[in-house]
DNA sequence: CTGAAAGCGCTTACAG
DNA sequence: CTGAAAGCGCTTACAG
């Protein structure tokens, strides 16, 4: 059954392979009365056209890859759901490389592992270099791009600069002076683009409303909770504690949600916490934060991609803007709002003891556990 | 450079095609300078085999076929992760198929679309029926299951219902026997039987323990936070209030966690939660979890597969156990530690009032927002 | 409207 | 140890 060839089809239509090739794909003007008897011994013999034979004749893969950094993150996993749909409605399969590190990146792009394996690529958040530019551009296929934009590529990103300059700007808005950044490491040697337009967005705010940036009220760790947590340890063991923390991404946001509590301080009364995406989890957290809709900007560029490989001329090359807009939830309040802080410029507050500070990992004194608790609160603060 | 052939390396390395062929896969014994020169007129040219011609003549795809219910989800992400690896570094590549319901099952089964197109095949947590199981064997290609087996084919997998009991056990063992459970809908179209397996463990649970099962303790939903938090809303509106729920995976032991809080009740002192899979963020949570590794799980599969995919005869297919584990954190407690209990056998619990309990989407009343606070109690509490 | 033939770029017995 | 030739299963000008 899976061995059946256009032969086997053509000697029982009674016609020539030629034939059937045509009839298959829907070509030229066959009779009615062939094309039905073709279509008949192929559905009895139960044939399908071998895909490694059609690609060999028309160079046509069918296939596009689906290169990206991290595989299980949110972003990913849930871009990864919104671009296999577009693809698989385009009728592409689709090919799936994880290029985890630098040593990765060489083999797929000087290596040519991509080449005469697909007709399109869609580059997920990876900051190109010039000669990987040329690779992908000698593969001559349509090549997108997400998170990121190269001349003559097509891409789909949000305004990480802007983006992230609004949000902090909802702190600022609201009275703070003193806001800290958890950042994505701007040394790591993967070059990420976003981390820096993120950090960029929160100088700019900053500088607007006419406050210093300060190191010290900068930490960074990569894009996980734990990352955040640690991050946000990292701040607070500082001389300067901010009112306000924006953090690059929800999951490191969560992260510093954890950190905060661990030493006592209360969000939003003591600190607020903005962070970025709009996590599933995050209206759980009842976290104020940048939203964008990440499945979708999947889709939107896997159809781009889908038309671009399907078209016979290659189309002009787009780029696309997805939106984002801030949600405000619980963990942002006005500075005025945190009663305690009024008692003095500086010496009202209480540091925590940085030396008290756990590490991230799940080890905890005994003591009674109690995770909800605080009942007449919470209850209105979390979903 | 992308268009150079076999024959201009062996014009180049003055032998014929035949003999590059040969030296470029290894075999035979070629004489060291042929065998050099030839890597070096490669090299020169940028040459690198045609997938497709190699397909063609051979027979063998170099792919491999990864088939998953969702892709976002954390479970399947991970799994995702480490299946990547291990076939990437067994030289393959992979193809990403997402069946999200029966329609599109329909498709890739019985329609073969799999067919000629890979050199093996994994199965996510599908339940097969019979035709599909048929169609697949029609392949004649080495097929993986991941949490599910079928005679014939290798699998890994836990033991649902036997890690499912223990981690009801724990709860019965810390004096609880009002245990609740939120599943998955057992009535769903897809048949997976993990929340079966999950759900008979369970109830294995409760009558070693000479425990009715009472239809009010079970409630269902999908395994999200939102299906966690509606399936524990309906539970909490029923007569029967229970002082445990065993929830079938973190993300719907997340969501419990989120309804009790809403309600007022407190973790572990009025109901202890058990959850399922140690996701990352359960450390968060303090969540007590029956533990398992699924990106290893992704990886020993894949590894599995890879290695029946290069084998000159196919190996007998394996049956893998993959180890669970209970992970005691701070939502679970004895049934002795809730005083305010101990006042009467019925009647010294106030249930909370079905009406009052939100939807779960984002919007809440207004009111002050605090998201963390109770600042001694918490702070041992959330690692 | 339909066939016969060449060609896609490899691999692999088959000879030497 | 190395060539020449057939064949993998299609598609596509090229004839008719």
């Amino acid at each position: 059954m899976a061995k059946t060839t256009i032969r086997d089809v053509a000697r029982l239509a009674g016609v020539s392979p030629s034939t059937v090739s045509r009839s298959l794909r829907g070509i030229g003007g066959l009779s009615a009365g062939t094309v039905s008897r073709i279509k008949e011994a192929a559905e009895h013999l139960g044939y399908s056209v071998s895909p490694a034979a059609y690609r060999l004749a028309t160079g046509r893969t069918g296939t596009v890859a689906v290169v990206m950094p991290y595989i299980t993150r949110w972003f990913f996993a849930e871009l990864l759901g919104g671009l296999e749909k577009a693809v698989r409605e385009g009728g592409l399969d689709l090919l799936l490389y994880h290029v985890g590190d630098t040593a990765m990146r060489q083999q797929y792009f000087s290596s040519g592992l991509l080449r005469k394996r697909v007709d399109g690529v869609v580059l997920v958040t990876l900051a190109l270099t010039e000669p990987e530019v040329a690779a992908l551009r000698a593969l001559d296929v349509p090549v997108c791009m997400v998170g990121a934009a190269v001349e003559g590529f097509s891409s789909i990103r949000i305004d990480d600069v802007e983006s992230a300059r609004s949000a902090v700007q909802h702190l600022v808005n609201l009275g703070h002076t003193d806001i800290a950044i958890i950042s994505g490491d701007p040394h790591e040697p993967m070059h990420f683009t976003v981390p820096l337009h993120r950090r960029a967005g929160y100088h700019e705010a900053l500088a607007s409303a006419g406050l210093m940036a300060r190191p010290e009220l900068e930490a960074h760790g990569p894009f996980t909770v734990e990352g955040g947590y640690s991050a946000t340890v990292k701040l607070l063991g500082r001389r300067k504690l901010p009112t306000a923390i924006f953090a690059e991404c929800d999951e490191m946001a969560f992260g510093a949600l954890r950190a905060l509590e661990r030493v006592g301080l209360r969000v939003p009364e003591d600190v607020s916490v903005v962070g970025f995406d709009d996590h599933p989890m995050s209206s759980y957290f009842g976290l104020t934060t940048m939203a964008q809709d990440v499945a979708d900007q999947g889709r939107l560029i896997g159809e781009r991609l889908v038309e671009a490989v399907m078209a016979p001329a290659e189309p002009r090359p787009v780029q696309l803007n997805a939106p984002t807009h801030l949600v405000v939830r619980h963990t942002t309040a006005a500075v005025g709002r945190r009663p305690e802080r009024r008692s003095g410029p500086a010496g009202g507050r209480t540091r925590p003891s940085p030396s008290k500070l756990p590490p991230g990992g799940d080890e905890q004194p005994a003591g009674p556990p109690e995770l909800t608790g605080a009942r007449q609160r919470r209850k209105e603060t979390i979903p």
